[in-house]
DNA sequence: ACAATAGTGTCTTTGAGACACTATAGA
DNA sequence: TCTATAGTGTCTCAAAGACACTATTGT
């Protein structure tokens, strides 16, 4: 291996923070970039790996959050690696891009004090860097996984009823599913666990809450 | 943001390059290290990422196969990127790993001229780096993809007839699966194309290609 | 009491898997 | 003609989906 003519390249982390809001469309939280390159366009929370404090790239996304954003996600993974001389005008980037999942609720304190925006995934204004490519990708990771694991729970509260579940997933998958069959699938895999009941708009419901790691269904839901 | 004390990052690209040898078993592509760090012990196919010439990093994995190995392998795909301050003894890196597969007979050449040589990955020798965790989690990734897509049938020459395919395919998953239903399955879904007749054992089979990208199968072989 | 949602029981249909069978070669 | 492998046809059974029903609340 010849000694090498090339600069090391930059490394971020960027997280594409995905939200149910209440009229039941996945948003993205965004925030206007606060200094050059792109100063003043909305892109995702990120920024650069911090070599004197990460241990991993893992910790340098929940590191973002906590300083940009002040709270930690309840489901947080990495998706994927962007690469390329030309992403980035400060020179050859690379980013890591994590995909984080959030019930909603929790983040409209910070959408009010104007920490984050959200933003309709279907309707996205222009971004800073690639990063309208890095939602598109993110968010199709997030559907594919949600037709075969318990992923979209951790959009609803800690605890949540089979039918807001339901909701949450077909939602995020754009399928619509039978509830009997629903329920009896989504029970099946020992995927939650029962709380307590709550009341719901007519019938109390039974609660749950996630028993641990993503589970999956036998199979595909659909 | 304060301004940063801390360096850039390593940024480095490794290669899990996996081929079926005739035994059956699943082998992984290494070769001794030419210099320090970790000088003669045994690593995967990686290097730097070389920002004047690679347009992203699968650029760069291209490039180092070429290089390194001299062949371009007839499969590869993006898995994970690993991280942290420990894993190489020059500093904090990060490395973007791929997964790549390839037909065993096209190996042979380069083993018998000692570029690489292959290991069954049941019994690895002791790895440079973190290089044995990488091949761990790439060759878990290739099983469960294995279970649902046509990715198997890249560790098989460009043209393959079915039950070759299935050998394959229960080699890498380590299930055994019902040669009649693995046909059905596998014509339903138009992942192959006829292509002519070959001798076989007894009786000639049908050979079939690869019809471009990876299908995948109604879900689930089993 | 009625509307609305939670939750159950059951029938039908689909598809995975088992397996018996036919086909075509080499020995 | 026998054996080994390629490839087909069909039956069975379990699971997915459809759907009718009961249960429990608010209004």
């Amino acid at each position: 291996m010849t000694t090498a003519s090339f600069e090391r390249p930059i490394l971020t982390v960027d997280v594409v923070l995905l939200a149910l809001l209440e009229q039941g469309r996945l948003h993205v939280a965004l925030s206007p970039r606060p200094s050059d390159p792109f100063k003043g366009k909305l892109a995702l929370p990120g920024g650069f790996v911090h070599t004197d404090k990460d241990r991993n790239t893992v910790d340098s996304a929940r590191r973002i959050l906590a300083d940009k954003l002040g709270f930690a996600p309840s489901h947080l993974e990495q998706a994927f690696t962007e690469s390329g001389p030309k992403r980035d005008p400060r020179g050859w980037s690379a980013s890591v891009v994590y995909l984080a999942l959030h019930p909603a609720a929790q983040l409209a304190p910070l959408q009010a004090d104007g920490r984050v925006q959200l933003f309709d995934i279907d309707s996205l204004p222009r971004l800073a860097f690639d990063h309208l490519l890095l939602v598109e990708q993110a968010v199709k990771r997030l559907r594919a996984k949600a037709a075969y694991t318990s992923i979209a729970a951790h959009l609803l509260p800690r605890e949540f009823t089979i039918p807001q579940m339901q909701t949450a997933f077909e939602q995020v998958t754009g399928q619509q599913v039978n509830a009997a069959n629903f329920r009896r699938k989504i029970l099946e895999t020992g995927a939650l666990k029962e709380t307590r009941m709550v009341p719901a708009a007519y019938r109390p419901a039974q609660a749950y809450r996630l028993v641990e790691p993503l589970t999956d269904f036998g199979y595909n839901l659909f």
